[in-house]
DNA sequence: CGATATCTTGAGGAATCTCAATACTAGTGG
DNA sequence: CCACTAGTATTGAGATTCCTCAAGATATCG
């Protein structure tokens, strides 16, 4: 798979408003540590890209020379096995951060679900910005936080959850996120294949699907066109999801 | 379950050469930030502690009120279901970190395997020392950033690896691990129970002592007494964990 | 040295996977 | 605008891994 074109680069020039300043997304991301006057040393360095789906951002292994804002679309993050067994480790959408590396590599890959924009920062300037701005630091030390926190749920998940619980926690949580962004949160839109479904929850495609299936014929969820699905017993599915 | 009595606390006086300065495992930790001259500011705010075999050291939930640090033994992180079902994210050893806290409570419960040593560091003091020495901040988010890209990998164990490679895989951790602190890695020790490894590996005891014994039998490990257990066939059992 | 935990082994069952066929959806070209 | 095609999703039947329940063996601790 080529990594991505870099298609049509956003202009950052002095007669533009620069691009942080009308981030529409600045609030949630790590570039909510800088203050107004402060955006511009962001701006300098960012490249604003938008990018199809299903186009690899960057590989497991290959040199960590970038950080990533997604500031619209879906970006999966996985890891393979020899074999081609994967797990998809997480699911980031406008406002998530990628790019963490541990010796200088990406420990794992990132490929977009669907058509995605994002804000790319080298990592050599954003290192110097992180001495200088300690409120950065602060940001993204609380962002890799919460990120660590979610993981663990996440291995609850993996480890102790049936199908049933695992595809209830998945819709519970994508529509949390959703309305964290502001975004409406039933109907939930699923953007991703049931086979990347089933690799971020441990399960197969098939299954995936049955469970779907099964949770609508209880009247729990509605599948709507355009991989939206509507949550129709809030209370039971929350239920599922904690295994209660 | 009661939270650990405060045991002993090293005494910490003008007299004494402070305990930081003498800790044996301080390159391995977050303190590794400080410079000599620096350590006897985490020297006044630290309480170092003793505690039992399975002890609480704290739950989920609970007001995160210290940051700690391991310096002996070891200890599981785990997360409950309702229902009693548990999984283990992580088991700390000397110079590990534990404490992060999402809205200022701790995600995940912790507990003394065996017989274990920590340094406590109350929380808000560590807050102004992180403004004070950037330096700690950069070695805190290291330290972050690292445990997330081991989570991912047992986020990839969990969803996607067998029984067979799920021990494989927990065996050579362990090994490397001892590595890094210097201890030696063949044969392994396992402090914890096959029940602590199941609810690790998301498998149950009886899968776990299977699957032990199947190894055993294949001559690719000998179990020793002590709950050491000897990699005979080092490459076979890479092999494994990597299910190639 | 006995009591109690933990660990191992066995047999049967259940959840999920695999393989296979069919149905649906979305994009493409006539 | 509609038929065609390729990918994606659903459904079915049988296989398999791992789990559950139960008993026996071993280790640990007072």
């Amino acid at each position: 798979m080529p990594p991505f074109d870099l298609g049509r680069p956003a202009k950052i020039g002095a007669q533009d408003v620069h691009p942080c300043g009308a981030c529409p997304v600045r609030s949630l991301t790590v570039c909510a540590a800088f203050e107004e006057e402060e955006l511009n040393r962001l701006a300098e360095i960012v490249q604003l890209q938008r990018i199809d789906a299903h186009q690899t951002i960057f590989s497991e292994g290959d040199p960590a020379m970038n950080l990533f804002n997604v500031t619209a679309g879906t970006v999966k993050l996985y890891k393979l096995l020899p074999d081609g067994r994967r797990q998809i480790t997480g699911f980031l959408f406008s406002g998530d951060f990628l790019g963490l590396s541990v010796n200088d590599r990406y420990a794992y890959s990132a490929e977009t679900v669907a058509v995605t924009s994002i804000c790319r920062f080298p990592r050599r300037h954003m290192e110097l910005l992180l001495d200088e701005f300690p409120k950065l630091q602060r940001r993204l030390f609380g962002m890799a936080s919460n990120e660590l926190a979610a993981a663990q749920d996440q291995m609850l998940l993996l480890g102790r959850k049936t199908a049933r619980e695992k595809i209830a926690s998945f819709l519970l949580g994508l529509s949390q996120r959703a309305v964290r962004r502001g975004q409406r949160d039933n109907p939930v839109q699923v953007p991703m294949s049931r086979s990347d479904i089933a690799d971020f929850l441990g399960l197969t495609t098939e299954t995936v699907s049955r469970t779907f299936t099964q949770l609508k014929a209880n009247g729990i969820i509605r599948l709507l066109e355009g991989g939206k699905v509507q949550i129709v017993d809030n209370r039971k599915i929350l239920e599922i999801a904690e295994g209660s």
